[in-house]
RNA sequence: GGAGGCAUAGCUCAGCUGGUUCAGAGCAUCUGCCUUACAAGCAGAGGGUCCGCGGUUCGAAUCCGUGUGCCUCCA
């Protein structure tokens, strides 16, 4: 068969993914074997695939794909999270383009529009996930909305009412004015604002013309104010004790309160308070007793309560008035200013503390486990790092607001009766039952509550989910998969959705839902900025693995991505990639074209090819053993790059250089074997990072009876260090003569004499011929002195002399010598120096002493052999 | 204001529990090669007071303190 020049990733990704998938080796079904499960982090069931879902779910695939080769039963869980504010906001957008105001519709219109777009563009991000190769067990699929899971959120939202965990209550929350509902802190993003900061003076009720000023960056809020504040230190206010003054415009009567809470240097050392508007001022305003007047309604705009500019917005009203203040005579200044402004991660809109009722969920008792978890190491982190993020959040844990004044979600089920009595309940039926129970002759209608839930209270139950929990607490796929091995996810959501799903996994199952988490970084542009939509400086993933193929995508973002820290991604990552990927595609083709080379008697490299196939097979054993470790501590990216250089390096630019046949020569048919044998061990640690290319070099090397992706890796065992060592020595030898060909400006083609001052001579019988084909030597002879005119180099303790059929200058030779010569006694002496401190050779461990040992005798040994040599000179 | 992280080659970064076979990789640079697997390549080379200062230690890029500069999260 003819092989394309360059490896070509479009024609086979398709066809291997459709293969493995209709051979089943996706699905898993519960049996005898250990299982590895992972249950994917659901995107969005808005969402494209971007950089982060490529890094997370390769990680996952990598990850699952090894375990599978080590004999696991492995499962890999996809799935759509219904993420009600951001499908919500998509929906009323597009409903708007289609000319539609939600504000027209039903709830059960709404949900109608709302279901069609998410049967047709919900799916989306899972089928990209199967261009990027992901094993994913599709049967399995699951969305946080399936009739199913939709249940299990209500019973548990009803389990914990009851429990008392559950309560509603007014509390100041972020609001979002756009989407029209509240958001959790974490799903608000401060960001630096250049904004203004007003100075206004309020008059002061006395007999007297006098003022007290206040700065502030919302001006538009003076309307709700309900006092000014001032330091009770502050000599400059301390003649105000008791006295009012009047909210400028409007004239309302306010105390001055004092308070240690003020910042006497900030602005002007007094602080309006404005409880409705404005967390610290709300808690002010309790501790003091303050009226609360909320000037602002659900939109936005300002409401009754603020007298003037009512039903305009709080934008337009902000440089309104400022004018009219002005007018007034009240306004002071106004300073550039720069602050953190909230604003929602949906919508964008710019987050408003609001009073407003909510549904709380109080963490206290359910945190407590999910902490200790983590600390004790039951569940572990990798890095361990985020251990100290994760402790500080849960020890002060708030209470959750759970409810979204949303319509896509779970629908809180609670029902409320004329009185505001309030019924929580699995169904409507069993909400009237309690009714009915309490008021035998009340005839209400119930009126359920309009929230929904945050999506989050339906996420935390993903990992028990999704194998059918609410069904069934002790159900058999339960009991095989959960808890589950392996959670990969960004640290941006170790509080939002990490810590619940602990949380609740310990509630519900008595159980911890993963035994490791893995943190992946967040991918940064080249600037070092979050890749995010609204910067649009992330790449087209589909248009990249249409460009490059999915194995390519796979290795570039691995191979930047160490454990945890962030990732600056660069294209140039792409570049390698595909190099890497021509460079096992070429391999290929060298290996193919020996097939028609080999003979039975092969007698032209059999000798080369024993050394070099004991030399590349402890390779392998080698690296297999240093892969386990970084896999254990999920060192995912030095593994890849360790499993890189054995096949760059050690395999193409080594081994297949020393077997390779000489022109016109045969090949061993052993040997040729053997070298199968070992490229398709390389392909198989090489495999989870790259799936396609690999079984489809695995299965053009010859016919298989098995697939690559399940082949079983061997179990460790450890590799020959004299064979290791042999290679190493040959590899300097080879090295150290071509440096010096090149140092003395030898062409390829040019051959050189070698002969070699040794106590080793069997090792030049086996590797001898490998050294004198790859300096391109015309001899190689053991010799005891230094041929005249010879070039003398020191390689370990081997004595190395080049003909090089020039002229050489033997004092340049001497320098050299003589430089490397003082470099190693100055070497030697510190070691000796360490090792004649009695304080080192007490307090060190044995290892380590025995190291400085053996490097102090090869120091002599190598000191002694140059020596020689410069005197031969 | 509170908490955490990071500062290593021109660039982007590895370097686990302290010990010159760890000062490393990729890219970039320089030299020589179109050596019939690969020029998207081959063979070599150069390049770093491991942010400053102080401490612990027989020994520190690695631990502690401090300063500076960036970043993130929280308020």
């Amino acid at each position: 068969m003819e092989l394309s020049k360059n490896y070509v990733p479009q024609a086979t990704e398709q066809k291997w993914y459709d293969y493995w998938n209709t051979k089943g080796y996706f699905h898993s079904v519960p049996d005898e074997r250990p299982a590895y499960t992972i249950v994917m982090p659901p995107p969005n069931v808005t969402g494209v695939l971007h950089m982060g879902h490529a890094l997370n779910n390769t990680v996952q695939d990598i990850l699952l794909r090894r375990a599978r080769m080590q004999g696991y039963n492995t499962c890999w869980v996809p799935g759509t999270d219904h993420a009600s504010i951001a499908t919500e906001a998509k929906v009323v957008n597009m409903l708007r383009e289609m000319g539609i105001d939600k504000n027209k519709l039903s709830r059960e219109e709404f949900l109608k529009y709302a279901w069609e777009w998410k049967e047709k563009y919900g799916g989306i991000i899972l089928q990209q996930l199967k261009k990027l190769g992901c094993s994913l067990d599709w049967e399995r699929t699951h969305f946080t909305m399936d009739e199913g899971y939709y249940k299990a959120v209500i019973n548990v939202f009803v389990d914990l009412y009851r429990k008392g965990n559950i309560y509603r209550g007014v509390k100041m929350i972020n609001w979002d004015p756009q989407a029209l509902t509240a958001l959790s802190d974490e799903e608000v993003i401060h960001k630096e604002t250049n904004s203004k900061l007003t100075y206004v003076r309020y008059r002061i009720d006395s007999d007297t013309e006098e003022y007290i000023t206040i700065a502030t960056v919302r001006p538009e809020t003076i309307l709700g104010d309900t006092a000014v504040c001032v330091h009770p230190d502050d000599e400059r206010y301390a003649h105000l004790k008791g006295k009012y003054c009047f909210v400028p415009l409007i004239n309302r009567r306010i105390p001055i309160i004092f308070d240690d809470y003020i910042d006497k240097e900030f602005g002007t050392g007094a602080l309006k308070v404005t409880p409705a508007h404005d967390i610290n001022d709300y808690n002010l305003g309790q501790k003091h007793n303050l009226e609360v007047i909320d000037t602002l309604n659900a939109n936005g705009t300002l409401s009754e309560a603020a007298q003037l500019y009512i039903g305009e917005d709080r934008f337009a009203v902000r440089k309104k008035i400022v004018e009219d203040l002005k007018t007034s005579g009240n306004f002071v200044k106004q300073e550039d200013y720069t602050n953190q402004v909230g604003v929602s991660e949906r919508t964008n809109a710019v987050i408003e503390p609001r009073l407003s009722m909510q549904w709380w969920c109080n963490m206290d008792r359910m945190a407590q486990p999910a902490l200790e978890a983590v600390m004790n190491d039951d569940i572990r982190f990798y890095p361990s790092k985020f251990k100290n993020l994760y402790r500080h959040w849960m020890s002060n844990i708030k209470d959750w607001c759970i409810s979204r004044q949303l319509w896509w979600g779970q629908r809180i089920p609670a029902w409320y009766d004329k009185q505001g009595n309030i019924y929580v309940a699995p169904t409507e039926a069993e909400a009237k039952a309690a009714y009915k129970a309490a008021f035998p002759d009340g005839a209400d209608e119930l009126r359920q509550e309009e929230d929904v839930f945050d999506t989050w209270f339906s996420a935390w139950l993903w990992p028990m989910e999704v194998f059918d929990w609410d069904k069934d607490h002790n159900n058999k796929e339960l009991a095989y998969y959960y808890p589950t091995s392996t959670l990969v996810t960004a640290p941006d959501i170790i509080f939002f959705w990490v810590a619940r799903m602990i949380m609740s996994g310990y509630e519900y199952q008595g159980k911890l839902p993963f035994e490791q988490v893995y943190f992946t970084g967040l991918i940064r542009d080249k600037q070092g900025r979050k890749m995010s939509k609204q910067l649009g400086n992330s790449p087209d993933l589909l248009q990249l693995i249409e460009d490059y193929g999915a194995d390519i995508v796979r290795f570039s973002v691995l191979i930047s991505s160490p454990a945890g820290n962030d990732i600056l991604y660069d294209e140039s990552f792409l570049e390698q990639g595909r190099n890497f990927s021509n460079k096992i595609w070429n391999a290929l083709k060298l290996v193919k074209m020996w097939e028609e080379k080999t003979t039975q008697e092969g007698l032209s490299n059999s000798q080369d090819g024993a050394f070099a196939t004991s030399w590349m097979h402890n390779r392998i054993l080698e690296a297999r053993t240093q892969i386990d470790h970084m896999f254990r501590d999920f060192k995912l990216s030095e593994a890849l790059k360790t499993i890189y250089s054995l096949i760059w390096d050690d395999f193409c630019s080594w081994y297949l250089e020393w077997v390779k046949p000489a022109q016109d020569q045969a090949m061993s048919r052993e040997v040729y074997e053997k070298t199968l044998s070992l490229f398709e061990d390389l392909l198989q640690l090489l495999h989870p990072y790259m799936p396609f290319l690999t079984e489809e070099v695995f299965h053009l090397l010859r016919e298989q009876q098995e697939d690559l992706i399940n082949r079983q890796l061997p179990a460790a065992s450890a590799a020959d260090d004299q064979v290791l060592r042999q290679g190493a020595l040959l590899q300097q030898l080879i090295s150290a003569i071509r440096d010096t060909r090149n140092k003395n400006q030898l062409k390829p083609k040019e051959t050189v004499s070698v002969a070699i001052d040794t106590a080793n001579t069997g090792f030049y019988t086996a590797a001898g011929h490998i050294l004198q084909r790859q300096v391109n030597a015309d001899s190689l002879e053991m010799a005891t002195e230094a041929p005249a005119g010879w070039i003398a180099l020191v390689v370990q303790t081997e004595k190395v002399y080049l003909d090089c059929k020039i002229e050489v200058d033997p004092e340049a030779q001497r320098g050299k010598m003589q430089e490397e010569l003082e470099y190693l006694k100055g070497f030697l002496l510190s070691v000796d120096k360490k090792l004649s401190n009695e304080r080192f050779v007490q307090n060190a461990k044995p290892e380590i002493i025995e190291n400085e040992r053996k490097k102090q005798s090869d120091a002599v040994a190598k000191i002694k052999t140059l020596e020689e040599s410069l005197s031969l000179l």
